[in-house]
DNA sequence: CTAGATGCAAATCGTTTGCACCGAA
DNA sequence: TTCGGTGCAAACGATTTGCATCTAG
């Protein structure tokens, strides 16, 4: 899916749940669907202050929560640095991460719900999501 | 290795490095390596408690982090309710995690090590570690 | 109009740190 | 004796919350 027709989707969930659409609010989106480098709730917060210089880093958590409760975006927790978020594939799926610059890689093996399925074959588990973190050095990191 | 082996390998290798066995440091080692429920700090500290009924959240901090920085501890963070530490197979390996009651339960896939190999073979990444929770609910949850 | 959203400041909470005192080697 | 360790309390920092004000519907 495009970002403009996600945007859309998301717009579109938010009415049906009567949601109030505000300028700020409709900002923080666009950017969570627009931003491929899985931005931190500040570093959004960042961007949107260009456009609303008033609009305040509680804000931007309050419609992170909103995004989160209804599914439209994947939270990736870091203890230490807080969290970054994937608002583009909402769904849990596996990220290279280069420990020397930080940056967060998406990946989509093929068949990697088989895997987990079968890894878990004997727990009698119902599983419902995961998290997968690789952590290494890329390419131009290891020069 | 068994419980016992994996706490005198430890106390060695302290010993090597110079630091001090202090009674307290030896209890919460204990703890960490006998306990198989993923205990968070404040879990070590209560049973350090019974025993040394002055020690500090501090100091069980302070010696998670000497045990992590030798490479004998995993831990494993939630942003929200803070970490979890694995000090009996400190090295990455998947983890089942039970939605329901917050149970952690070790895995050890056959050739998982290979399974990431072949996931990231196009992405020129030097490998390090990884971090992989599978959320479900447990089969006594599901009642 | 009015319930829901904003935005400031204060609160939260796991974890870390400063520092005076203590004790393992 | 000496330097690393302990433990109290204060600091930290990402996130959450209270509340008065504002505004989308």
């Amino acid at each position: 899916m495009d970002t403009k027709k996600r945007l859309e989707h998301i717009i579109e969930l938010l009415r049906q749940q009567g949601k109030r659409l505000t300028p700020q609010r409709v900002a923080i989106i666009k950017v969570i669907v627009e931003d491929e480098t899985h931005p931190s709730a500040d570093h959004v917060y960042t961007q949107i202050k260009n456009d609303f210089p008033t609009t305040s880093l509680a804000t931007v958590y309050k419609t992170i929560k909103l995004l989160k409760d209804s599914g439209e975006l994947l939270e990736l927790e870091f203890g230490d640095d807080g969290s970054r978020y994937d608002g583009r594939k909402p769904h849990s799926h596996p990220h290279l991460i280069c420990t020397g610059c930080g940056t967060i890689i998406d990946t989509e093996p093929e068949n990697f719900e088989n895997i987990i399925a079968q890894m878990t074959l004997n727990s009698g588990f119902k599983i419902q999501g995961h998290r997968f973190d690789i952590y290494g050095l890329c390419p131009s990191c290891q020069k």
